[in-house]
DNA sequence: TTGACGCCCATACTAGCCCATGATAGCCCA
DNA sequence: TGGGCTATCATGGGCTAGTATGGGCGTCAA
């Protein structure tokens, strides 16, 4: 698998240390990233992780705009400003900074999620109202999609839902 | 055959394992998928479950909008978020995880409904429900389809299939 | 020195792997 | 056509390696 997928819950030990999902790890591993890239998701009180293919996303989109424009400067300050990459111990955990912990609210467990090229870390009780939401939202419009479509083939069968 | 068809009733044992049925297997090995991709089905209490065919189409869901925009994060925490990639044992078995199992109310046992590219797994009881409900639709259907050909032969009525 | 961090070892638990068994279903041969 | 043989399948149980977690100790920088 090179995707992350599904989600944990994980303790922080009284050292700070959480375990990177193995799951998760086996994706950095493949994908060829030291260590941990993560840093504090733009508009949600959790934080992006991921390796190399973050990593790419982030340069694709500071790339987008126009070299030396007021716009490059500002994303690249707030995202590579805010970023760290933290270590991997040999048992695979990972310490966040207070920085980072601040920002997610996170103090004594954290929810790893998977979506696909990276992941999110959350507190877990923000997590989960996070998760409803979303799926709240994704059902009225799958819904909605269903009935616009009520006309329109598309999708042969084995599509129901 | 490369479709998911028929349904299966099978038992889970007291490790929590349940035997994909063996030609659901034979789909997913010729699919190329290593595993089995399964998450919670959005609005029934049962579980859509398949290979690399029903990732691809999740992910071009996904795919289909703009990068960054509010809709396609929702989706990547909905759909990736909630997603489990199961591992088949050698005797071609998987353990669903504990949310999987309390979004369908599986405890001992549950039913495979293929479904063509992917397949739905469900708690019996609730699976015999489901499919009494959408046999009485479809009936009422073909007979509505039935009276409003009356003027057109073929197809007398009380043809049961 | 003292605290933070990196590195190492210890442990409970469980997922994964391997082998065994009973039941079927398909096949072959008379 | 019927009977028996065999490959496949669903299911059970044991063993082991991997995972999450806890804690000790040395090192390096304030």
């Amino acid at each position: 698998m090179d995707r992350f997928v599904s989600h944990y819950m994980l303790r922080l030990d009284g050292k700070g240390r959480v375990s990177v999902p193995a799951s998760f790890r086996a994706v950095l591993a493949r994908d060829g990233f030291e260590g941990l890239y993560c840093y504090p998701a733009l508009d949600r009180p959790a934080l992006d992780a991921g390796g190399n293919a973050l990593l790419a996303e982030i340069e694709a989109l500071i790339a987008g705009f126009r070299p030396y424009s007021d716009q490059r400067e500002q994303f690249a300050l707030s995202l590579y400003g805010t970023s760290e990459t933290l270590k991997i111990d040999g048992e695979g955990r990972v310490v966040l900074t207070d920085t980072l912990k601040a920002h997610a609210g996170i103090t004594d467990a954290v929810t790893f999620v998977g979506l696909g090229h990276k992941f999110r870390i959350w507190e877990p009780g923000r997590f989960r109202a996070e998760l409803a939401e979303a799926t709240e939202k994704v059902r009225a419009f799958k819904q909605e999609l269903g009935n616009r479509m009520a006309a329109g083939p598309e999708k042969p069968q084995g599509a129901r839902e």
